[in-house]
DNA sequence: TATCCAATAT
DNA sequence: TATATTGGAT
């Protein structure tokens, strides 16, 4: 039960190792390029930031590749946003797209990582670490650490976590106006859907040991991020597993599929 | 300097 | 609405 958000994930051997080339040698052919300057030439913990879709593209969406490499915008800030970790540079694919400040050579540009996509797996894990932790301990570094997210950033989880304690101090307003039973729209921190709310740790967390906690290991499995694409061997959406979206493309890649949208029953009034 | 976190932007 | 980004505070 503690373990029904693996259901559905790729088995270890499913996943395709970082080492290996992402992009078929057709296709990196096709883009010129070398061995030298392929992924696995990259800190795989770059590599692992990307978004799969960038660098593998199946073949009826590589006419898009370009677009969805570069589609985000100047990279006005990006000393800022490099340091914040969100983007990178690439020399990756000389495309001939001309960005805003007009640079043609596709050098050293800035790539926007893809909206990370909370999956009921992925909120699962958060809400898990969480409780492990207690709420009060539980900040966005130490939780990414212990969601053990391949890709996940600080900066996910911090976006996220600012969007559970408002939902956490939401519910307590609720539960102080003497509302028994919260609305149904904390299915919105439903991991399963289907009203088994992953409530808050409160004060169930101080007094928890973590050896008492059983929703994680001790040793956390590092988990790859849940695949909502295709199955993995084909070039699509996926190798890496992760639940990303175009924000020039909302909803590409099935994303709904996963996402809280399905989950969110939400009852006004 | 790194991180947190609330506000704000997309 | 969901998530990313920003900027002040620590």
């Amino acid at each position: 039960m503690e373990d029904q958000w693996e259901m559905g994930l790729p088995s270890f051997e499913d996943l395709t190792p970082l080492s290996q080339s992402l992009i078929s040698p057709e296709l990196a052919l096709a883009f010129g390029i070398t061995p030298d300057n392929t992924r696995a030439q990259f800190d795989l913990n770059r590599a692992m930031h990307d978004n799969c879709s960038t660098f593998c593209p199946s073949e009826e969406n590589i006419e898009s590749l370009s677009l969805r490499l570069f589609s985000g915008r100047s990279d006005y800030d990006c000393s800022n946003r490099m340091k914040r970790g969100d983007c990178f540079m690439t020399d990756e694919v000389n495309s001939g797209y001309k960005d805003d400040n007009g640079d043609e050579n596709g050098l050293n540009r800035a790539v926007k990582r893809p909206r990370l996509v909370w999956t009921p797996q992925l909120h699962k894990r958060f809400v898990d670490v969480i409780e492990h932790l207690g709420i009060d301990k539980a900040v966005p570094k130490t939780i990414m650490e212990m969601m053990n997210v391949e890709g996940l950033t600080r900066e996910n989880v911090a976006s996220h976590l600012q969007k559970y304690r408002l939902y956490l101090k939401r519910m307590e307003g609720l539960s102080s106006e003497g509302h028994s039973t919260p609305r149904r729209d904390s299915a919105m921190f439903d991991c399963d859907g289907f009203g088994s709310m992953s409530m808050p740790p409160q004060s169930q967390s101080s007094q928890q040991q973590p050896q008492q906690c059983n929703s994680l290991p001790l040793m956390p499995m590092p988990m790859p991020m849940p695949m909502v694409g295709p199955p993995p061997g084909s070039y699509g959406f996926g190798h890496l597993g992760l639940p990303v979206a175009s924000s020039a493309t909302p909803g590409y890649c099935g994303l709904e599929s996963g996402a809280y949208n399905m989950f969110w029953n939400r009852q006004r009034g």
